[in-house]
DNA sequence: CGTATGCAGTTGCATATCGCAACCGAGTAT
DNA sequence: ATACTCGGTTGCGATATGCAACTGCATACG
């Protein structure tokens, strides 16, 4: 549902899903990244009703996410590609893919494999690094809240801890 | 909304949207990230209604990302704590704050900065790596589809290309 | 020990969104 | 010229959400 809207949030995690956070938003771009680009590749990919796809899309383009372009084989339609803004949401879609993939692999595996391109290789696991590049434990990051923000008090000082 | 169910797909982007695509779950996981644990944690600092919040919290104990456990305090009433499988959806919160701080940031600023633990600073970005830990460019990113899928006909062969 | 308050919900009702099917105007194919 | 595709829009019923009120239990308070 939206009744509710998170843009007056002060969170960039509740900024964010305000884009992206309902419901078929982020496989809309995961097929974006994926190379659809026309409304009825969106539409057989997902199975979504049209009506749906067609607020979602828009809803995406006045959020600056994707952008409606002349039609790259020559036709008068119109089709939708990533902004760069779009396309930043990458490690989100590969870390949403790799948790997948862990947790809720389907029995026949999963139906795409991300993979750094000159190599072919499977792309190491998106997670939390030092600048050195060292993957990190979950318990190693902390969440600090920032002057504005009022101070929660719940129980003692849990952060992420494991 | 949820009429639709995604967890039919195959793809792991939509199983794992299944079970934290809903419009509260990320912004829940996220609380709990930062030390929630009581209902009324989630419930003042979202100000989600309350059977909204309780179907949610049970749809997370039901995928195995929350658990019910006895107060820590010793009362009688009970906790919701993340599983191992929650504490892994770390760097997919992690990625949306990153993309949030840049693309769609409050004017105040953001309400929490993620850290690195030990030394305090602000923890690189999450992004696509290469084994060796180099950052990668998103162009650098492929993706392939697996056997099982049957490959989508969308224009060439467009892939994570920028 | 009896009442008041807090916690964690549940229930009912109004509203907003989604899925489905039907329809439609412009563009494209034959 | 006629049929068909594309990208929607419209109407309708089903579902999820917000809000307010209520409830059963636990704790606090005097």
């Amino acid at each position: 549902m939206k009744t509710k809207s998170f843009s007056n949030m002060q969170c960039s995690i509740a900024r964010t899903l305000e884009h992206v956070g309902s419901w078929w938003s982020l496989l809309i771009i995961r097929d974006a990244m994926m190379g659809a680009r026309r409304f009825k590749h969106f539409q057989e990919s997902l199975g979504i009703a049209k009506n749906t796809l067609t607020s979602r899309l828009s809803d995406l383009v006045d959020g600056g996410i994707l952008e409606k372009v002349a039609a790259s084989d020559g036709s008068a339609y119109e089709e939708y590609v990533l902004t760069e803004r779009g396309r930043e949401l990458a490690p989100v879609i590969i870390a949403l893919a790799q948790w997948g993939d862990k947790w809720v692999a389907h029995e026949k595996g999963p139906s795409t494999v991300i993979t750094v391109k000159d190599t072919g290789d499977k792309l190491p696991r998106v997670w939390p690094r030092r600048e050195s590049g060292e993957v990190m434990a979950l318990n190693e990051v902390g969440m600090r809240r920032a002057n504005g923000a009022p101070p929660k008090n719940w129980s003692e000082d849990k952060e992420t801890d494991t």
